[in-house]
DNA sequence: GGCCAGGCCCCAG
DNA sequence: CTGGGGCATGGC
């Protein structure tokens, strides 16, 4: 099995993050509260050059190992491995994606990353004269229900006031089993079952989470009609992201 | 210019 | 516990 090295495009345009942009091919964004600037051809150097990025784009992931599990399963994965087998599953700060998946539901891509560019701008740390950091909790916590809906955040703006209070719980996940993590996690308001599985993958980095959304219910009732998640185990949660990249890029058929 | 979006809350049965 | 209406907003 071969080393399939990083796609980038893929990683950070697949619905796992909201905060990255791509200019002239420029990515660019801030992580961590550090701007962070390449071409894709520079890539690897950028990672040489700080080490957390490493982390974040989860360069000691079992990519290798997982990709030849997932091959082996059956014939869609297998052809889902070889077309996105580069695609990552970041190391995201945890509150950042708590807040971005709470203004996820019912709401599509295009718009989330508006409203995530909308924090940052109103919230967040200026690293220059344009970019700013997503806010940290303390950011924003004095920022009321009615803030929110100014900004645009909708429905979703008492759901955003509570998760801010309610932050700390985060530092608890770590030590906490899958399914008591996600409990403590959906005693935020606006964080349901899915909302807590993306947490738990692309915050946690816990691979039993599978996100189930709108585009998830129809890849399994489609290409997997009786099974579930525990199907692609140890690897759920790189299946999931391969498989969900997949039906919106190319469709179920 | 409607339709719909990486759901969840809330309230009936 | 299960099902269905309602929800803010703007991209398409």
């Amino acid at each position: 099995m071969k080393d399939f090295p990083v796609d980038i495009e893929a990683t950070l345009f697949c619905g796992q993050c909201f905060g990255w942009q791509k200019e002239g091919g420029v990515f660019q964004s801030v992580v961590n509260g550090v701007h962070v600037q390449f071409e894709e051809e520079s890539f690897l150097s950028a990672l040489a050059k700080d080490g957390r990025l490493e982390h974040y784009f989860d360069m000691d992931g079992l990519y290798a190992e997982a990709n030849e599990h997932l091959s082996l399963l059956d014939p869609k994965l297998s052809s889902a491995v070889r077309r996105f087998g580069g695609l990552h599953i970041l190391n995201q700060d945890p509150f950042e994606v708590l807040i971005c998946f709470i203004l996820s539901q019912n709401n599509n891509i295009a718009r989330i990353r508006q409203m995530y560019a909308k924090l940052a701008q109103t919230y967040g740390k200026a690293v220059n004269d344009t970019l700013h950091a997503f806010p940290l909790a303390s950011d924003m916590k004095n920022a009321t229900e009615e803030d929110f809906r100014k900004l645009g955040m909708g429905f979703r703006a008492p759901y955003l006031v509570d998760a801010i209070q309610k932050q700390a719980i985060l530092q608890q996940v770590p030590s906490l089993d899958f399914e008591k993590a996600l409990e403590l996690l959906m005693t935020i308001r606006g964080v349901g079952p899915k909302v807590g599985h993306c947490i738990l993958l692309y915050g946690f980095h816990r691979m039993e989470a599978f996100p189930m959304d709108t585009w998830m219910q129809k890849v399994m009732i489609t290409w997997y009609p009786g099974k579930d998640s525990t199907y692609f185990a140890p690897y759920a949660g790189i299946a999931q992201q391969y498989l969900f990249h997949y039906a919106r890029t190319e469709g179920l058929q």
